[in-house]
RNA sequence: GCGGGUGUAGCUUAGCCCGGUUCAAAGCGCCUUCCUGUCACGAAGGAGAUCGCCAGUUCGAAUCUGGUCACCCGCG
């Protein structure tokens, strides 16, 4: 993998740049839309080419439980399995087994606290300290032990396993085994989370490259993850450690979720503390962002890669990312709207169907609206973010 | 005409036999809000029924009794 910067703003810390892999060319800033579990859910990669996407992001957590990275592998690797041609980049596992492994068994998608006595969001700390009420999570220097949320079996990640498993799967961008803090941890924990990423980060490079050293035509990037939650201090800590280390690119983690009030600015001043820290030369990735309001400012910051499963997510309950905005599209004001769904768009679900169309494919639980509404969102995003590039080439932005 | 059954929120029903912290519950529907390193088809709130109607028994009835209306099923 190789980055190069083709552009950089006038008038802000925005750049244009080109990453190339062995599966062609990504342009940043980019967006990855969220496959999961090797999928876009309701779309084919077809569409995902169609709409103009380089690149996708798979998920380490899951496809480790299902299939099963050994099967990926001989598939031929995660490209071929889902036919996509295009840039995949995997997450590492680490913010998954927080937020799905001891999370889930609590309804919740936010990362536990560990201390915190808000109980709608977190789970209870056992007596070792770790994560999990019921020893869903537990963190050992060597590792995380978690149970699956799909069968209950224990299971385990390790920088040094994540590594391996990203590795069969065959991604192209691949990310370090990282511990996040919640934003209701303390400064205390978050530091401990923090440390711990660290010293993961160092063993993930370390595994790697043994594993590059084996194999030859290993040309995957590694990206170290930045923590340090909503202490100053600690971010620019962080970002000092990790862009110090010679990773092919930068993470940036934590959990910026809109449940916690003043998200907006936490994210904002984080980018600030972070960005002059880090290489120029390398791409930075904001993890898990974002929202349309997002994109802009932290482009401006510097950032050149962003995943997330709001446009997709949305699109499965039942909401529209239009130019006017939101639309929940099942409301029954839609139900006998003869208007496409965002006059202003040219997305094939635009053109064709009317919202009573969609308003009807979502009352009557049609998989077919969930596809219509993804396509439509995922198109908007892509618009979105050309239209981004094209204002940081001509230093409008 | 006779016998039997049913009638509780927009819909489908629970409660009725052993009348009073169920004068009212649930699912669906409806309305609102939410969803940021994904748990596809979700979460959290809210509005909405004087329990067919009338009369009685009782301190008290959706719950018991009588009448009445509507619908359903048998037999004529």
């Amino acid at each position: 993998m190789k980055f190069e910067i083709t552009k950089k703003s006038k008038k802000s810390g925005g750049r244009l740049g080109v990453i190339k892999t062995a599966h062609g060319e990504l342009h940043t800033p980019a967006f990855f839309p969220v496959a999961t579990k090797a999928t876009i859910k309701t779309l084919t990669s077809q569409d995902i080419k169609e709409i103009g996407f380089e690149g996708i992001l798979a998920n380490t957590y899951h496809l480790h439980l299902q299939p099963g990275e050994k099967i990926v592998k001989k598939m031929g690797g995660l490209h071929k399995f889902m036919d996509w041609n295009g840039v995949v980049a995997t997450d590492s596992g680490g913010f998954q087994v927080f937020s799905l492994g001891a999370g889930i068994a609590h309804k919740t998608s936010k990362i536990p606290s560990h201390n915190s006595d808000d109980r709608r969001n977190c789970v209870k700390k056992n007596n070792s300290g770790a994560l999990g009420s019921a020893g869903f999570v537990k963190i050992t220097e060597e590792g995380v032990y978690f149970k699956s949320h799909l069968d209950g079996s224990k299971q385990f990640l390790s920088p040094e396993s994540s590594i391996k498993i990203q590795q069969d799967l065959g991604a192209d961008i691949i990310f370090a085994f990282d511990q996040p803090a919640s934003p209701l941890d303390s400064y205390q924990e978050t530091e401990n989370a923090m440390l711990r990423t660290h010293r993961w980060a160092t063993r993930c490079l370390v595994a790697n490259e043994k594993l590059k050293m084996k194999n030859e035509k290993i040309s995957q990037g590694l990206f170290g993850i930045m923590q340090g939650g909503k202490y100053e201090k600690l971010r620019k800590q962080s970002a000092k450690f990790i862009g110090e280390i010679d990773f092919d690119g930068f993470g940036i983690g934590g959990s910026f979720g809109s449940s916690y009030g003043d998200s907006k600015t936490n994210l904002i001043k984080a980018l600030s503390w972070v960005m002059p820290l880090l290489p120029q030369e390398k791409p930075r990735h904001l993890l898990g962002i974002g929202h349309l309001d997002d994109l802009v400012p932290a482009i401006k910051a510097g950032v050149d890669l962003f995943d997330c499963v709001y446009p997709t997510r949305m699109a499965r309950h039942n909401v529209a990312i239009t130019s006017l905005g939101n639309i929940d599209i099942s409301k029954t004001i839609f139900s006998q709207d003869k208007k496409p769904l965002d006059p202003k768009c040219t997305c094939p679900t635009c053109k064709n169907y009317t919202r009573a169309y969609l308003c009807h494919l979502f009352r009557a639980k049609e998989t077919t609206g969930p596809r219509l509404l993804t396509y439509h969102n995922l198109w908007f995003f892509k618009q979105f973010i050309d239209n981004i590039r094209q204002k940081v080439e001509n230093n409008k932005i």
